[in-house]
DNA sequence: ATAGGGTTAG
């Protein structure tokens, strides 16, 4: 008969010096390991209660430690001493079940020879912990054909397999099962399990119906219906929730703080915001790390940035959600050069970014059509083995979409791994801003073979589309055919696609008809008709409306330019005087033209004869060599497109040293071995006579020259340009 | 003896 007691003392002060594996003795008299929490045998078995309160203070190390390892070692002692392990079943079956053994645990329960409603309970929370929800609903049919009937802590555990699963109908009917057994709101516990499930089905009404029948509400409860009202948009019902939580003299904690703080972001309620943000510090969380995140996410959404990025300066050591959340933040508020240098910072702190921190890292990117520095996240990402992951693929598709690079936002879209709607619209935007018009199209009528329901930015997409290929008719058709449709809500977007796609093509009358259809138009609306006005030379128009929109905002920037260029094209100087005064007035001024190029992922950036860049003697040098070869080809400058009262020569000049030029002839400068091609932006429009010198210029230098100006890509090769010469 | 709620996205 093997000797099985311990002395306890020891093994205390071993398991203090270390918290590793459990050395089984194969002698009486065994050396004490140092790095094993061991079994000194050191006097006879006693008897049962004994050994038995030795194992469980064994087996509560193990949990603490959650080593599998050292329980089935423990397991093995037990049997090996000849004691009955089973006796211990559910001690260990719940150890195994807390230390990830969830296999171990389950033939240790079917070896039992009978089994109480505790090891039931244990083993199908288990189940639910490790999303085993199958094997958990499976065990608890068992269970009542066992003729078990199951407990406040069995439906608490089953509810949440039904929400895990988005079984609606089981839900319910378990819910009918536990009224009948009289657990419908007894505690607390199956309460906020229902809760909780109810709002996962977005049912909120059964929710907070479920909610107001307990009796003795506890946190966990308002928090389950605070969490459930803020994920269904309903953040004013989940601040009244807490406001009555409070009331009633139930003290919140760190997870309820987090939610209601995220409502009061969604919100932009900032007064709200930092009281309860207060209210956190006063009591005690203020350290709690979700909860500071969620504060931190709070005062981004309310456009307090420095707020935000004070609350990540306190955190002592933030977590991914926490470098994620504030990275998120800057993005929303255009600080995408902040987020990036926050997001290598990340990397740099040994945090490793997941899809969410990705995707931001990619949105930043884009936006500011960063292509190199996107090409590097994307390697990242290949890196982490993130590229199928469904919002990596739309944010790269939209990435490469707004660099022009309609080629790899297509390689990106076909390796997804699954469709949905997003991705669709951000390759159907990438066509439209390149010009793609047919592809465009193609890829909206072939959603409905998909089974995707077009939404608002799919209609924003498709009618950029059409706007940009000059597909009048069709553009037309389809928003005709979308603008009823119940998933969509017309914005003012939608309709200043519309009204620059009729106004371009000269349909000025009816454009102005669609803009009288908007309640309350955005004085967009008409500057995009006024710009249409001057494509098609109608001063009397354009008249009435500059009148109109300057009675209605007066001080509207925008309008003041486009007026003041539309009276300069016509040479009417006395007006231009009249807008610029009117401008100087307001404190307005006009946003300068400006280009830039990004080589080695550096910006270069240039304004309108601007020769302060530290190579403006190789630019100029570089323009001349380019003029004459344009020359050659027929260029003849176009001073039509100079807007300032200045003679013939001095047009000219000023023409060659626009910032697109200065721009592509350093790029050019930069590069002149390579063959790749060229990408410039522009934070306005191309000028005519640019776009005239940059297709000639492709054709000199025989490369392709990709300009993003402030409305669509141009790509030029060979002399032409992708837009067809209509922009 | 066994149980419940949270922070980040295209």
């Amino acid at each position: 008969m093997p000797v099985f007691i311990a002395g306890f003392p020891q093994l205390l002060r071993f398991k203090r010096t270390v918290k590793t594996s459990i050395f089984i003795p194969t002698q009486h008299h065994q050396a004490l390991h140092r790095k094993d929490i061991t079994f000194a045998v050191q006097r006879q078995p006693t008897n049962f209660k004994e050994a038995s309160e030795f194992y469980i203070s064994l087996i509560k190390e193990c949990i603490a430690s959650k080593s599998i390892a050292q329980v089935r070692k423990i397991q093995l002692h037990m049997m090996g001493c000849g004691f009955p392990h089973l006796s211990l079943g559910n001690k260990l079956i719940d150890a195994f079940l807390k230390c990830g053994g969830v296999a171990d645990a389950r033939v240790l329960f079917d070896e039992l020879p009978q089994r109480h409603i505790v090891v039931w309970n244990s083993m199908i929370a288990g189940y639910v912990r490790h999303n085993m929800g199958e094997e958990a609903i499976h065990l608890y049919k068992r269970m009542h054909f066992e003729g078990v009937f199951p407990d406040d802590f069995t439906l608490s555990s089953v509810f949440k397999v039904f929400s895990d699963l988005g079984l609606v109908s089981e839900g319910r009917q378990t819910h009918g099962h536990a009224v009948v057994l009289g657990l419908g709101a007894s505690n607390a516990f199956v309460g906020s399990a229902l809760v909780d499930m109810y709002a996962k089905f977005g049912k909120m009404r059964d929710s907070r119906l479920v909610a107001d029948r307990v009796v003795e509400k506890d946190v966990v409860l308002f928090t389950a219906l605070i969490v459930g009202y803020g994920q269904h948009g309903e953040d004013g019902e989940a601040l009244e929730v807490f406001g009555s939580m409070i009331k009633q003299g139930v003290k919140a904690n760190d997870y309820t703080f987090s939610s209601v703080l995220v409502s009061c972001g969604n919100l932009e309620d900032i007064c709200v915001g930092k009281v309860v943000h207060g209210l956190t510090i006063k009591s005690g969380f203020e350290s709690a790390i979700a909860s500071q995140t969620s504060a931190l996410t709070m005062y981004s959404k309310c456009g307090l940035i420095d707020e935000s990025l004070r609350a990540f300066e306190l955190m002592v050591t933030p977590n991914l959600v926490s470098w994620t959340s504030l990275i998120v933040g800057l993005v929303h508020n255009s600080r995408q050069e902040i987020a990036l240098s926050k997001f290598r910072q990340m990397i740099c702190s040994s945090v490793t970014p997941n899809s969410f921190t990705l995707s931001a890292a990619l949105v930043a990117c884009s936006s500011l059509a960063m292509l190199d520095q996107g090409k590097q996240i994307h390697n990242i990402i290949m890196k982490l083995g993130l590229d199928q992951q469904k919002f990596i693929g739309a944010a790269l598709v939209d990435l490469y979409g707004k660099c022009g690079c309609v080629e790899f936002a297509r390689l990106a879209y076909d390796s997804l791994f699954e469709i949905d709607v997003v991705p669709v619209n951000a390759m159907m935007y990438a066509y439209a801003q390149s010009g793609f018009g047919l592809e465009a199209l193609e890829l909206f009528y072939s959603m409905k073979d998909k089974g995707l329901e077009p939404n608002d930015v799919t209609l924003v997409s498709i009618l950029s589309a059409c706007n940009n290929s000059r597909f009048v008719d069709e553009g037309r058709r389809i928003f005709s055919s979308l603008r009823s449709n119940q998933n969509i809500k017309l914005t003012q977007e939608h309709y200043a696609c519309m009204v620059d796609l009729l106004g371009r093509a000269g349909r000025l009358q009816e454009a102005e008809m669609l803009i009288n259809e908007v309640e309350s138009p955005d004085v967009i609306l008409w500057r995009i008709l006024l710009s249409a006005c001057r494509i098609h030379g109608d001063l009397a128009v354009a008249n009435r409306i500059i009148n109109r929109v300057l009675e209605l905002s007066p001080r509207d920037e925008g309008t003041l330019v486009l007026s003041s260029n539309i009276y300069a094209s016509t040479g009417n100087w006395a007006q231009v005087l009249e807008m610029k005064t009117s401008m100087r007035d307001a404190r307005l001024k006009k946003s300068p033209a400006m280009s830039w190029v990004d080589i080695d992922s550096t910006f270069h950036t240039f304004k309108a004869g601007d020769w302060s860049h530290p190579r403006s003697k190789e630019i100029k040098e570089m323009l001349e060599e380019l003029s004459v070869k344009v020359k050659h080809l027929g260029y003849v400058p176009d001073t039509r497109f100079i807007l300032q009262d200045l003679d013939e020569n001095e047009k000219e000049r000023s023409l060659c040293y626009h910032s697109e030029r200065l721009a592509i002839a350093f790029s050019l400068w930069r590069t002149y071995q390579k063959t790749t091609c060229i990408r410039v932006y522009k934070n306005l429009r191309v000028c005519g006579d640019c776009h005239t010198w940059i297709k000639l210029v492709s054709k000199v230098i025989a490369r392709e020259i990709i300009a993003r100006d402030a409305k669509r890509f141009h790509h030029f090769k060979d002399g032409f340009c992708s837009c067809g010469d209509y922009w």
